[in-house]
DNA sequence: CTGAAAGCGCTTACAG
DNA sequence: CTGAAAGCGCTTACAG
């Protein structure tokens, strides 16, 4: 392991000539000639800087925590491209966790408010995060950036547009003639779920039709839950013509159980999704579902951080733009004339 | 932010004590008292240790390297389920990274083969990893460890039996029936594919039947890939009666090729994939897949890298218990005697 | 233009 | 039983 010291024992030179060169300072000038020796035997040793010195140096370690609910759902590739994408940018190391695992006393979580191990941390909220934990978070130095919408008052945070966007499922079902709609959503006391329902609920109040609580499902987090939520939607016998649900996977789970229920869709259900993954097309039948700037959301979650941790001003925000668009694939039909203006 | 020295004021004795009451230090005895007064001002403080401090002194960082071939996969929620549960068992951090992004060049590879960075480095091989980038990993001082069969000498490895993987999900199609068998396989220059291919032609070469070469097709490594080589599959006109896929995302790619077609499943063509992952049992049709053990690839991943590191014995094998399984769901049919004895 | 020295926060022999 | 000191590898004023 060739050190800077041995790079400047080679080269002839002092150690913090060798540290000029590679950091590029300012304040050292020195010869051509110097600089392409030391750059020489730097190349010819492989010579990297210790990574640990440099963050008890700098007291920074580039390293950025990133907590999403769950690693492996696809609906998250997109938020994950992009967060990756603003960590290479700014030079940042990914460290990515499974909000189940930030548990009081967990390792992970002590990694994570322990000092000099990550510079922030960046967390996608969900309903396995337990208030105590997120406080914890909120005590510490190290800046901590919400990606979802939040009345959090210590935690800066950046989100999606929810409402607008299960209001966009909504009205394509009212211009496809459903005026008995339904609502599967996730955990019932997560506030992203509600939001996703307020989102229906105004458009529907819009052309005076009302949501029928009877049509209205929560926990329908993940695609097992779904299945279960949704078997028992079924069973109820009160059935609406279209249903908006949570997101893109849980609809799997969704679509399982109506298809074992012996109905079709979208014969004999509409169904359309919040939140879109670049596989979702590839499924059979495919789903109609909201497409959000998730990409953006990751990206600007780690611009967010960086605002934060160095100081500069910044303020929580909703994305607008892009704004949520529909993807309509083969889960919605028209069952009569378009109930908008 | 508060330091050992700080802690020692307070506290009135030296750092080399409190350093000694955090790591238990056998060499250094103190009062009872004393221990307590330490560790009360250290909860009170709220005092972690300097991660950064602590990596430099004992040049290890705590944190591993793991890289797959694409994080948003569910194929490897397994995988990354037994790495994190092996990580935690033994206090390291994981730096998740995506294969794709490590390329040449790259500040995640400049960071991997850096020196301090990482302890070392946990891959599962693919397609889109150079062989360029591996030697430059092999040559590094930080120990590398490949989760997959490998014919490297340069690199330790573990990985699964795919060839007993493949061979029962022919043998569950031979004893159904199907003696004209397909087969669907990754990218052509993996060898992983053709490993799987082998435990195919192995059983049909048991009971006499050849494996036809134009039922052989290759580059369905992900669904949009396999849904493109399943469509070149069935305009060949010349079809087996069951395909043995790749992987089971891939089949989902493959199911809708074959539904685009206007063929189902399973009543038209039997469908196996290699490769299960949780939520494949909510996706209709149900698809029928070999389970392998994931998670213990995963943990035992970590378990051979640590032994590594401590300069331990440790010799690259193949998991072989447990041994694959065939969950049997909706994707295969019966459509003669069986050709098994 | 270039080098010696201090210090980031920690641990570990070593001396008392 | 306890404390002073060296050193991990780096960067940054500062002195020459």
């Amino acid at each position: 392991m060739v050190t800077l010291k041995e790079i400047a024992e080679r080269a002839g030179v002092s150690v913090s000539l060798v540290s000029a060169v590679i950091n590029d300072s300012p304040y050292v000038r020195m010869s051509d000639t110097t600089r392409q020796r030391v750059l020489g035997l730097i190349e010819e040793h492989g010579y990297v800087p210790n990574h640990s010195a440099r963050s008890l140096r700098y007291a920074r370690t580039n390293v950025l925590a990133v907590i999403i609910p769950h690693i492996s759902d696809p609906i998250f590739e997109g938020l994950l491209d992009g967060v990756y994408a603003g960590a290479e940018k700014h030079g940042y190391i990914v460290m990515l966790g499974d909000a189940v695992q930030l548990v009081s006393g967990s390792k992970l979580l002590d990694r994570i408010i322990g000092h000099g191990q990550v510079d922030g941390t960046l967390i996608r909220h969900s309903s396995t995060l337990s208030g105590e934990v997120l406080s914890q978070l909120a005590k510490r130095r190290a800046p901590v950036v919400l990606m979802d919408v939040s009345d959090n008052k210590d935690l800066p945070w950046i989100g999606l547009d929810e409402r607008s966007g299960t209001a966009l499922a909504a009205r394509h079902l009212l211009s496809l003639g459903h005026h008995r709609i339904g609502f599967l959503g996730g955990e019932r006391n997560y506030p992203g779920t509600l939001r996703r329902l307020e989102g229906v609920r105004q458009e529907l109040d819009k052309v005076g039709l009302p949501l029928d609580e009877k049509c209205i499902y929560y926990g329908s987090q993940e695609p097992r839950a779904a299945y279960a939520t949704m078997t028992r939607f079924l069973a109820s016998g009160d059935l609406p013509t279209g249903v908006i649900i949570n997101n893109v996977t849980s609809a799997t789970g969704a679509l399982a159980a109506i298809a074992d229920a012996g109905l079709r869709v979208p014969e004999d259900l509409s169904i359309v999704a919040y939140l879109d993954y670049r596989a979702a097309a590839l499924v059979r039948p495919a789903i109609t579902a909201v497409d959000q700037p998730l990409f953006e959301l990751g990206y600007q979650g780690v611009e967010l951080f960086e605002r934060l941790r160095r100081g500069e001003p910044c303020e929580s925000y909703t994305i607008t733009s892009p704004a949520p668009g529909l993807i309509t694939r083969s889960t919605t039909k028209r069952i009569g004339p378009s109930l908008l203006d």
